[in-house]
RNA sequence: GGCGCGAUAGCAAAGCGGUUAUGCCGCGGCCUGCAAAGCCGUUUAGGCCGGUUCGACUCCGGCUCGCGCCUCCA
């Protein structure tokens, strides 16, 4: 039995999908205006595992992830650059979708784009109006009146009374409440617009606010009533607040039944945000890090609570990872079924079940990772490669894993032996993509290492341990780490 | 100022009113020519002060500290 921490009840509630075997779950998705960075990182590999998990679990799914797709920062990037808006926002829409299969995400079922969207925008807002939800301003904006949503403030706790808007910005004289926020804007010089019949000082051209977008897509792809909504923490209010304030009243029901909101990625004990400017992009720490690292440092990490973000963590997190690939080195797998009466996968059944405590899950993991280096029973090792998968982890063969490493710049100078630079390339953290990537420049290829194991082993052969142990140390330096076995030497990339 | 969240061992991170979380690191042992990996064992916990209880890291209250939202933000 699922249960989920919904953040509109503030508990867990037992989680029973509106239509029988079909979860619609709707995520805030990505403004594109500029790479993708681990905060959205985050929002996308937590929902992914959602979803994963509900088609483990036997439901059907329908997940929506929006794009936003015209806005303010995409309009000022859009002039600094000389570029067009749409070729801005398809450029870093195809940098959003590299970085997403890198970490293996599948893809939502549904992405739709705002800018598709304006008809059904324009609708909304004008049955907005009609029920006095909403109002035109005299320089044609077009604003929600919060005092008229009886509901304002129940999904983030807050109170319109204790809301002091105005503090800290300036309030838009144009509006009737100062936390009144806008639904359309007019058209202001050089700036895309849309026709509307909201009339105005520019005849109602204009284009729309940001929290509209989301009732409308959601909406028209999952219905007015839908089981989830998510998206990362500092949605909840006032984006969530909003869509719910519009959704509702526009539709006289409940919009969402649970809202999800996964924590924030932190740097230094602050969220990483682009206005704190202590953003890492996904593609600059995939640099580093092999993306399956990446999406194992998140999931280790329970969904809701804050992720600090540094090298040592990811350090940390590869260390982890090794060791289940380790484990999972030297077995041919079986299929891809999971007997879930096992006392391993029942376990890691009640964690995920428990408000998808994939830490909780990941432990599962790695006693099951024990079990294997303990009797080498090859069901062990199905069971734990079969249970990665359903998180999207442990699908790459082991050794490809633990010979991609990173990049070492040490010692290249010195290394008397073969060190073809080359590029090596791994997959990415999906079995589903067939793109393979780049970690980096390797000192050595796998072909001149495998022959400097050779070398080796004609000195090992003669007792020359002195020669053998000194091979090793120099590949050691590289980074290259050999594993003497009864079945032969090994290695892998530290 | 309003509202909310958190404080677990060297680091990371869960569950749980009484039983080994888990991973990394450290230490000891086994294994190894020596290592590595692995296995076994092991040192470090529960911000502070009270309360409830036979018993609290786990429940309640207070305090301190940190963080988040109240402005665009995943």
């Amino acid at each position: 039995m699922l249960k989920i921490y919904n953040s509109l009840s503030r508990d867990k509630q037992t989680f029973t999908p509106i239509e029988p075997n079909n979860v619609r779950m709707y995520v805030c998705g990505m403004t594109v205006y500029d790479f993708c960075h681990l905060g959205h990182a985050r929002v996308m590999v937590v929902f992914d595992m959602v979803s994963r998990w509900f088609r483990a679990s036997g439901y059907g799914v329908t997940y929506v992830r929006n794009i936003t797709d015209i806005d303010d920062k995409i309009i000022k990037r859009a002039n600094e650059n000389a570029e067009s808006i749409g070729d801005l926002t398809q450029r870093f829409i195809d940098a959003m979708d590299e970085d997403s299969a890198r970490l293996g995400i599948i893809r939502p079922d549904i992405e739709p784009r705002a800018t598709q969207h304006i008809d059904g925008m324009i609708s909304m807002i004008s049955a907005l109006i009609e029920k006095g939800h909403a109002y035109i301003a005299a320089n044609g904006d077009v604003f929600y009146s919060v005092r008229s949503f009886a509901g304002y403030g129940k999904l983030s706790g807050k109170s319109l009374d204790d809301l002091r808007a105005g503090e800290r910005v300036d309030v838009d004289t144009n509006k009737k409440d100062a936390m009144d926020f806008v639904l359309w804007k007019s058209v202001k010089p050089n700036e895309p617009n849309w026709d509307s019949p909201f009339g105005g000082p520019n005849a109602g051209k204009g284009r729309p606010g940001w929290h509209i977008e989301c009732s409308v897509m959601s909406a028209h792809h999952l219905g007015a009533h839908f089981d989830i909504h998510g998206g990362g923490q500092d949605l909840q209010f006032p984006h969530h607040e909003n869509e719910i304030a519009q959704s509702e009243a526009t539709h006289n029901c409940q919009m969402a039944n649970t809202w999800m909101h996964n924590g924030f990625v932190r740097v230094d004990e602050e969220k990483m945000s682009k206005s704190l400017g202590n953003f890492f992009t996904i593609r600059t720490v995939l640099e580093k890090y092999d993306a399956e690292v990446v999406r194992f440092f998140i999931l280790r990490a329970h969904y809701r609570s804050p992720l600090n973000y540094s090298d040592v963590h990811l350090d940390d997190a590869k260390a982890s990872l090794t060791r289940l690939y380790t484990a999972l080195r030297r077995h041919e797998v079986s299929a891809n079924i999971i007997d879930w009466k096992h006392s391993h996968a029942a376990r890691f059944r009640e964690a995920m079940d428990d408000d998808f405590n994939t830490s909780e899950a990941m432990a599962v993991l790695f006693d099951l990772a024990n079990e294997v280096n303990k009797t080498q029973s090859i069901e062990a090792a199905s069971l734990l490669k079969n249970l990665g998968a359903v998180v999207g982890l442990l699908q790459r063969d082991a050794n490809e894993f633990l010979q991609g490493g990173v990049v070492i710049n040490a010692g290249v100078g010195q290394l008397n032996l073969e060190g073809l630079p080359a590029k090596i390339t791994g997959a990415g953290a999906s079995s589903q993509t067939q793109s393979t990537y780049a970690v980096g420049e390797f000192t050595h290829t796998n072909k001149s290492i495998e022959l400097t194991i050779e070398q080796r082993l004609v000195a090992k052969k003669a007792k020359n341990f002195a020669e053998a142990d000194a091979i090793r140390k120099q590949l050691a330096e590289a980074g290259i780490i050999l594993e003497d076995t009864p079945q032969g030497t090994t290695w892998r990339r530290v």
